[in-house]
DNA sequence: GTGGTCTAGACCACC
DNA sequence: GTGGTCTAGACCACC
């Protein structure tokens, strides 16, 4: 047995840029914050921050342009290949943890739609 | 934005032998390994088991003897329990995620749906 | 024949904090030491303190708020039980030496009237 | 604060000897176990009663004959001196503790009645 | 500063 | 062998 170990926040902080990016929120050529706001923001060393502007940049995530900022440079193809890896991480883990319980593949399915169902009826209640 | 932080091993701990009591493979009465032979296994510190131990014997899980170990506890409706709180924390862990990269709900069963056929043809092709 | 054993030091504690509350000496919301301020006070590890803290905020005598402190958090009834279970325990203990003595009923309260004249007098001595 | 630690075994060992003593179960000349039966029976280091024996040897409560065993050898006005202090001592524990959860003079001699009563009607009850 | 987790290791009681 | 308590001290998150 293996015990999960955090995820190191500089990752944390990538993911939530890929999220937004794959959601629409930031698009390219878009101004992303400084990391000394960022850093402040958030609440998180500035050196994690720099850690993971650093990571985006390496892999083309961002542009860095001196005395400007830092500025969205996803293109297309790497959005699809962002969502398609994080969901397929989001799927097994969720299958994984399913499974550990003891459920299989056609309570999964029922399971997840009632989850949605009652979810939903939830949300008209409080309205 | 907040980070996650990992769950403490003690409690991974206690998840994990809350899994096994679910799937079956621990029933009541049954001996679990002393805290020295646990923490051998997962090296882990002795505390740290006696730890998870103690807080299991608190939610009356387990029952420790002293000098004979520890033995399950759990009754039938502490199980249901068990299970129906782990998989609804999974369940809403998956939505929230899914949410987060942009699926919706009809997305979200097909992409599952997906997910698992492609996995069971791996596993027919492995074989 | 079976030998007493002392008190584990987080017990003598946590019965420590719940004679003040029954003194009346904390009240609901007061702050209670520091984990570190309250164990340099009565000389004892950290450790030690920080079980007896946990022990009681999940008897929900206490509350704990992360980098602020420790706070009591004790109902009414709670108080009640306590003192009912608190005296309930010494009057058992009292009479069981008090009869392993061989003194009867009458005799042991006889004795105890005098012991509380004695110390009256004493005290009204030393003025 | 102090914490109380617990009696020496060897001390708990000769307290029972001056209960029973006292009590008159055991008399004058009576023969006590030897130290290896005691030990035995007790389950206790026989280094420990030995302690115990010896102790009891030093202030003339029991006698040691080569050969023969340990005989009690306890004069009437040493059980009156025995008696009076241990009840001096289960006397003023007593009091401490119930002055430490708020009850005053009059209150302890009624919650002793109380108790007392309460744990004969028990007793009859069981009957 | 606050509390929370963990390791390392000692010593004890009970079997 | 078993579990229970305690010390010493590190490192972390949150304030």
């Amino acid at each position: 047995m293996d015990f999960d170990a955090a995820q190191p926040i500089y990752r944390q902080i990538i993911d939530d840029f890929k999220k937004r990016l794959i959601r629409g929120e930031l698009k390219n050529g878009d101004r992303i914050p400084s990391q000394r706001e960022y850093a402040e923001k958030v609440r998180v060393n500035p050196n994690t921050v720099q850690r993971a502007y650093r990571e985006m940049e390496i892999m083309n995530m961002v542009e860095t342009v001196r005395g400007q900022g830092t500025f969205v440079s996803a293109d297309q193809s790497m959005l699809a290949a962002f969502k398609e890896d994080m969901a397929r991480s989001v799927l097994a883990y969720f299958v994984e943890e399913m499974n550990s319980l003891g459920f299989n593949k056609a309570e999964l399915i029922r399971l997840l739609q009632e989850y949605l169902q009652a979810k939903e009826a939830e949300r008209n209640d409080s309205v």
